[in-house]
RNA sequence: GGGAGCAUAGCUCAGUUGGGAGAGCAUCUGCCUUACAAGCAGAGGGUCACAGGUUCGAGCCCUGUUGUUCCCACCA
């Protein structure tokens, strides 16, 4: 082993011996169980951020621990062709060349992203191997691959042959610069302030106007009709009128609707079915036109009129308000504050614009997704994000699943140009199935790239065919994923699976939350508050890394990082390293025993108690998900209990001449080591096994590679720690005579002698060794008399007895009574806060028997412990 | 407008069915003690946001108040 902890000088070269060595590969086995993670597909276009970091290193956590309990465990990584992002890139690197994607064919566009695709698309899974990241890469798999594809075509078909799929007009969202419709859950929206602009409607027969209020006036050259609230006295006798609409040669008619709230502004709404998602209704309702007046390109149509035709919609909107305020039209203009709907990739303002879509009928998909979960066949963890998930479920609307995009899946259905007749298949049908025409195009639109992550969890494993690997394999266990992807993702696949397999995706779905910076904000590319994970990866180590993710984080919760959390993962990687170390180096050329071969110490006990313990505790917390509270209980017993107590209590014995001695303490350290490596493998895989393949104790049984070894098993002889003479009791005699040297100002270097008076003498007497060395005494005289001790001495008292240790010059009698009196009132407070309890016949009835015992025998020992107390305080007296 | 969460040490956060408040970092003191100064030993530091209630007993359960964060809806 290396003096030094170097992460870099293992980490690539186990990383190669785990795929060579065919670790990650899972195959279905009649006699294993299987447990599958399905990898949330990361984009083509990404790039390794700590919330991938994060994600990846809990389930690569999940993944080895299922792998070293037993279960068959695969992990399915893959990509997600992210169809707007992906040809954002293409089109920019085009433009670079002065090619516009417009001038070109289908055919040639798709040619380059798949250049593209191949040249930076896999950047992300070499970045996530360099995590450590224990996936199966021989089923990588891609949403664009002939499989996947396969797989969409083939539920599209189903959703559409059984009338869940429709073609219609309706109000989209459209990004007027990636060019396409987006889903409402790709509308993104944010606080702008803005203007509220109040405008005179005249009626017809010159008797005066309407004022309408509204954010954008630009659409008033669509507008069809004003709605007033049919409750609204106001408006009662103008309902017959018509309107003049400004700025054009229209008559408009007053619709009376619901809708309209009558005390909001003036408590008349300007209508254009086209361009709003509520007035495209109320147009509905009240047969309205519905004249679109700006374009898929965000520019006004021929239909704005002349003048504005042409127009950008934000330069419309200007002329709009200078020609009302010219025409005398524009009673006034507020500031207002209002959401605007933004592009969730590229924060273009979204534009409603009526256009033909493909959607799919939710209602009925939501219903079963909605049971399986109430009835907990699908659980979160943690359970609060079921509320998300179910209001979003509840509040369910119809789902725009046509993009205007090139890089995706084409949409199967295929258009008639003599007849219309549409025809969904899943290859080209080479004449009309209605009138025989030849005249055939596929619709040029392609599918939303959720459509494609919904089917993942089956997709990925063969759907449609019914393979082995979809038999075994699915449902899947469970699912880690961020919060924010709930309504785009989770929820979606919960449909489909549900739909298509008859049986849920996953039976969990674990929630965390994301990775914010050291002030708590959200990482961005905006505010470049980003930090790379790789970089990390080189300065600590990868272990380090996923250490600092994984501990005290919480379930569900946002988690800081900041450079002191992983620099503390990093020391704590040094510190295994160091104590792995220490083990090692002792035990060449010793023989070691076969552990409970031989009688164990009091100090082995204790230790494997603890680590017992810490088995228990550390399984519990990974099965129920609970990733950060298992960490923190390991990084606590490695460091508190092994490093900091065990190891010291092991030094007299490795240094001392007897063999025997040796052997044994040195069988009882390896044990402990080994299942301290295995624990830890699941949270650092590259230093646990780089460790463990230097492990020399040949009774321990070493397979070729942690990863696969077994997961610690409780021991039962020791489940519970032997509440004996417990060995705590010696530990806290170390304990109150380091403290009373630190106080006194002895030098560390000093030796010292102690006197123990009271307590169990030979139990003491077996355990001398610990405290004489743990305390850096020469001498320790068990069983003394006070009486007989004619030095001035300075004492740490305790129920069971005193200790007392000769400081000559360095005691200062005042400083002492003070301190033992000070110990003495906080005695008397507990005995007080004792007895109050115990003389509560309420509380002896009602409260568990075990604790009332404890409480008793607290108050006993209080009671010695005062009255040692005051003995030593009037002795100094004397 | 609807919903959810959070409020505990100077900072970041744990706190498992209610049974004497914890960790890391930071601070202070002393140490190069042959695994580790990326370390060791010791110390200080909290009215658990506020007000009520339930209980023998509340950081934890209930009600309300205040502050704060997020999600959904998108009233022009």
């Amino acid at each position: 082993m290396d003096k030094v902890f170097n992460p870099k000088a293992y980490e690539n070269k186990l990383y190669t011996m785990w795929l060579n060595k065919g670790y990650f590969k899972a195959r279905p086995d009649k006699n294993k169980t299987p447990f599958t993670i399905v990898m949330p597909p990361p984009n083509i276009t990404g790039q390794l951020h700590m919330g991938h970091a994060l994600n990846n290193t809990m389930q690569d956590i999940i993944i080895r621990f299922k792998r070293m309990q037993g279960f068959e465990a695969l992990w399915l990584p893959g990509t997600d062709h992210a169809s707007i992002a992906t040809e954002l890139k293409v089109a920019e690197q085009l433009k670079k060349e002065g090619l516009d994607k417009k001038d070109m064919s289908r055919e040639d566009f798709l040619k380059r992203a798949w250049q593209w695709k191949e040249q930076y698309g896999g950047k992300i899974n070499e970045q996530l191997k360099k995590l450590g990241s224990s996936c199966d890469w021989s089923r990588e798999a891609f949403t664009l691959d002939e499989n996947l594809s396969r797989a969409v075509k083939d539920t599209f078909i189903k959703y559409y042959n059984s009338g869940l799929i429709y073609r219609g007009k309706r109000i989209i969202n459209r990004c007027t610069s990636c060019m396409t419709a987006l889903s409402d859950a790709e509308v993104e929206y944010t606080e702008t302030p803005s203007h509220l602009w109040h405008i005179k409607y005249p009626y017809s027969d010159g008797s005066g106007y309407i004022i309408v209020a509204t954010t954008r006036p630009e659409t008033m050259l669509g507008d069809t009709a004003v709605a007033v609230n049919p409750d609204d006295t106001r408006y009662k006798d103008v309902l017959d009128k018509t309107i003049k609409l400004p700025l054009t040669d229209r008559e408009i008619i007053i619709v009376a609707d619901a809708y309209v709230e009558k005390d909001f502004g003036s408590g008349a709404v300007k209508i254009t079915p086209a361009h709003d998602p509520n007035d495209f209704e109320v147009g509905l309702r009240h047969n309205l036109e519905v004249i679109k007046v700006i374009n898929d390109d965000g520019k006004m149509t021929a239909e704005a009129g002349d003048g504005y035709a042409g127009l950008d919609r934000f330069e419309c909107r200007k002329k709009i308000i200078s020609d009302l305020t010219e025409a005398g039209l524009l009673e006034k203009t507020e500031d207002y504050t209002h959401n605007v709907g933004e592009c969730y990739r590229c924060h273009t303002v979204v534009e409603p614009l009526i256009s033909r879509q493909w959607f799919l009928k939710m209602k009925t998909l939501a219903q079963p997704a909605i049971k399986f979960v109430k009835n907990k066949k699908i659980e979160f963890v943690p359970i609060k994000y079921e509320k998300t998930y179910l209001n979003w479920m509840n509040n369910i609307k119809d789902w725009c699943i046509s993009r205007q995009l090139i890089w995706g899946h084409r949409i199967p259905a295929y258009y008639c140009d003599d007849c219309s007749h549409v025809m969904v298949e899943n290859d080209a049908p080479s004449a009309c199935s209605a009138c025989g025409s030849k005249n055939i195009r596929q619709d040029g639109d392609t599918l939303d790239t959720w459509f494609s992550s919904a089917l993942w969890p089956f997709s990925t494993l063969g759907y449609p065919n019914k393979t082995a690997d979809l038999d075994y394999f699915y449902p899947t266990s469970v699912l880690v994923t961020a919060y924010d992807i709930i309504p785009f993702w989770v929820a979606r696949m919960i449909f489909s699976g549900l739909h298509f397999m008859k049986d849920v995706p996953f039976s969990e779905v674990l929630i965390h939350g994301i990775v914010r910076d050291a002030k708590g904000q959200k990482m961005s590319k905006s505010l470049g508050n980003g930090i790379d994970p790789l970089e990390l990866i080189d300065v600590y180590g990868a272990d380090a890394l996923r250490f600092s993710l994984s501990i005290g984080i919480a379930p569900g919760s946002d988690t800081r990082f900041s450079t002191e959390k992983i620099e503390n993962a990093r020391n704590f990687m040094n510190k295994i390293w160091n104590a792995s170390r220490f083990v090692i180096l002792n035990s060449e050329n010793t023989e070691i025993p076969k552990i409970f071969s031989f009688r164990l110490g009091d100090a082995d006990k204790w230790i494997i108690g603890k680590l017992n313990k810490t088995i228990r505790a550390v399984t519990t917390s990974i099965e129920k998900y609970d990733i950060g509270l298992a960490a923190a209980k390991l990084y606590e017993f490695v460091w508190n209990d092994f490093c900091d107590w065990y190891i010291e209590l092991s030094k007299p014995a490795l240094y001392s001449e007897n063999a025997k001695k040796r052997g044994e303490s040195l069988a009882v350290l390896n044990y402990v080591l080994v299942d301290i490596l295995k624990l830890l493998h699941p949270f650092a895989p590259f230093i646990t096994d780089e460790i463990y393949s230097s492990l020399t104790d040949k009774n321990l049984k070493i397979s070729d590679s942690i990863m696969i070894s077994h997961w610690p098993e409780v021991l039962k002889k020791f489940a519970v720690p032997s509440k004996d003479k417990s060995f705590e009791s010696i530990m806290d005699i170390i304990k109150g005579v380091r403290n009373i040297r630190a106080e006194a100002g002895v030098l560390p270097s000093k030796k010292i002698k102690m006197y123990i008076v009271g307590g169990d003498g030979k139990y003491m007497c077996k355990n001398a060794v610990y405290i004489k060395k743990l305390c850096n005494a020469e001498e320790i005289i068990f069983a003394a008399d006070k009486n007989e001790i004619k030095e001035k001495t300075t004492a740490a008292v305790f129920d069971f007895g005193v200790v007392m240790i000769p400081l000559g010059d360095l005691i200062d009698i005042e400083k002492e009574i003070a301190r033992l009196t000070k110990e003495a009132e906080n005695a008397d407070k507990e005995i007080l806060r004792g007895q109050g309890m115990l003389s509560n016949q309420k509380y002896i009835e009602k409260a568990p028997k075990e604790l009332v015992e404890k409480e008793k025998e607290k108050l006993e020992s209080n009671i010695e412990l005062k009255k040692k107390l005051l003995e030593r305080i009037s002795a100094y007296q004397e």
